[in-house]
DNA sequence: CTGTTAGCGCTTTCAC
DNA sequence: GTGAAAGCGCTAACAG
């Protein structure tokens, strides 16, 4: 900077005001600076624009496991929306531990970023009474915190339609053994729509991850029941597999959901049919936020994904209540 | 910072020596300065010290493209590399494309990053004379920039090996359509092993995403091949799913094996046989470097990982050439 | 062993 | 329309 007002014989106060606050000097000079930046290649400090304004243009992500196949794909629909701010983002994941996950947002406001998007993991609430940015929560309508999220509870419901419409009289509803806004939304909006319409449901908290899920379906007493609806993908998938392994038919047997559209569904057999989240939309809304162009809580809706993994129940309807 | 000072009576200067240079001061001030600032929650302003010291401690990752499985799970790996230096990642996404990776390049090195990760996307060779800070390239060996990566050509041959035992003797090669160290160096191990024991090759370039890999799949000439050698898990995902459409079976009639590891190739049916890198500990050497503890670059040994997806060729052996 | 001093590169009043 | 000066929070010489 020094070197373009040396060069120019300006005022680095001038520079700075050439290439940002436009129209406080002359338009000839202004592209002079310019131009001479450009050919010089000069890039600003981010530190010391940063330590000079007080605010660095950087955002931190708090997200819950990036094992989980919706994880990264949301990372990517935050990263557009903040370049398109000219904003970056520092990510940081919590690999599923509520602990870490404090321990990742005080990191991250340590490294100066103005504000906080976070994805709660599952069993670990946001404590935002320590924190001294404004922390955007991604999560459900359930919580009172949060900025933005889809509408689980009406994605619930949506499924719930599908397999009620289907024939499906008897159902197993996949939850999380962790609390969480997100699988109770979407369980309580499964079920709202099974009790209005005379569905038998039974609930089973099941752990997160693949092997585990696989194992718990693996032993579980289907009990009659013609469909299995999980509150995540990953589940829905593990669920396939174990139940393909025990010889049972999806969908003739059993019918199978899951949640988020990840790309597993898409490559499991049956492919899976699922809730879509407008991740774009939720990512343009809390960066939106962070930008402090708005504020307030938004609600996106969700979309069915009907694949081949649900279909009609096998036999004449057996088993109502 | 000025408070601990203020507080204690002593300059700031004691305040930073003692927070970081223990030694140069009285063991019992430094611990009544520490305490103090514990108590006052005292964080240090990452963009002075990086003003100050010309260090950040950011290192910059650009990943071709987040949308393959492999990268998010090699971000986590980068990510606890980092941690365990103090240092943070600012991970950029190429989205598969050169321009835009060259693009990140310089947008982190404007950011502030002390030095660059670069994973080179397909076909975009990196160019590190116009950057500023150290780069690390993790690629190949055929690459002589690349500072950390696995042993491709080796896997390539454990592939090749593994097939060739199992008594295959004519296999499709699938390749990338663009060019990459990597899938080069894969290609090349398979080819040299299957030239040494006389199994007959065909290589055959396909595109990169699931959908365009099915579609090249579903139309393709076997030409008696019993088994696909993959230089991506996608690919070979892709390809079970279009040759289980065929009614073709896998491992049954056809073989199949993939590059990687990754979890789709634990979700697909049949489960795929397929090459382990060693994430964590090129992630390590990757951050050692960058963290200026050590230099020079390295390479990593691969393991097959033999699953369902591969078994001996169905009938006796015939066009044998 | 501790304090003083001088900036790191930038922005922002405020005078001219 | 432009420049001078002050200072963001910190650290590294150096002096005491």
């Amino acid at each position: 900077m020094r070197q373009i007002a040396d060069r120019l014989g300006v005022s680095r106060a001038t520079v700075s005001n050439a290439l940002y606050h436009t129209g406080r000097l002359s338009p000839d000079l202004a592209e002079r600076i310019r131009a001479t930046a450009a050919e010089l290649g000069y890039v600003p400090s981010a530190a010391a624009v940063s330590l000079r304004t007080g605010r660095s243009a950087l955002v931190g992500l708090v997200l819950p496991d990036f094992a989980m196949p919706l994880f990264p794909v949301f990372a990517q629909a935050f990263e557009r929306a903040a370049k398109r701010r000219g904003m970056a983002l520092l990510i940081a994941d919590a690999m599923g531990d509520a602990s870490s996950q404090a321990g990742e947002m005080r990191h991250l406001v340590a490294r100066g970023v103005d504000s906080l998007i976070v994805i709660p993991a599952r069993g670990a609430p946001i404590d935002v009474s320590t924190v001294q940015v404004p922390v955007i929560v991604v999560d459900s309508a359930a919580n009172p915190l949060n900025t933005a999220s889809c509408d689980h509870r009406d994605g619930g419901r949506q499924v719930a339609r599908h397999l009620a419409e289907l024939g499906h009289r008897r159902v197993l509803i996949l939850s999380g053994t962790a609390t969480s806004n997100v699988a109770d939304e979407r369980v309580a909006g499964m079920a709202e729509i099974f009790a209005d319409l005379g569905v038998a449901t039974r609930i089973v908290a099941v752990p997160a991850y693949l092997e585990d899920v696989e194992a718990v379906v693996a032993a579980l007493d289907l009990d009659g029941a013609t469909a299995l609806a999980c509150a995540y993908d990953a589940q829905a998938v593990a669920a396939i597999t174990a139940l393909t392994q025990r010889g049972i038919d999806v969908p003739g047997a059993v019918s199978v959901t899951g949640f988020d559209d990840t790309v597993w569904g898409r490559i499991v057999r049956p492919s899976l049919t699922t809730v879509r989240q407008d991740l774009a939309a939720i990512a343009e809304h809390a960066l939106a936020v962070a930008a402090g162009e708005t504020d307030g809580a938004q609600l996106f809706p969700v979309t069915l994904v009907p694949r081949a993994s649900t279909s009609r129940p096998p036999s004449p309807t057996k088993g109502t209540p």
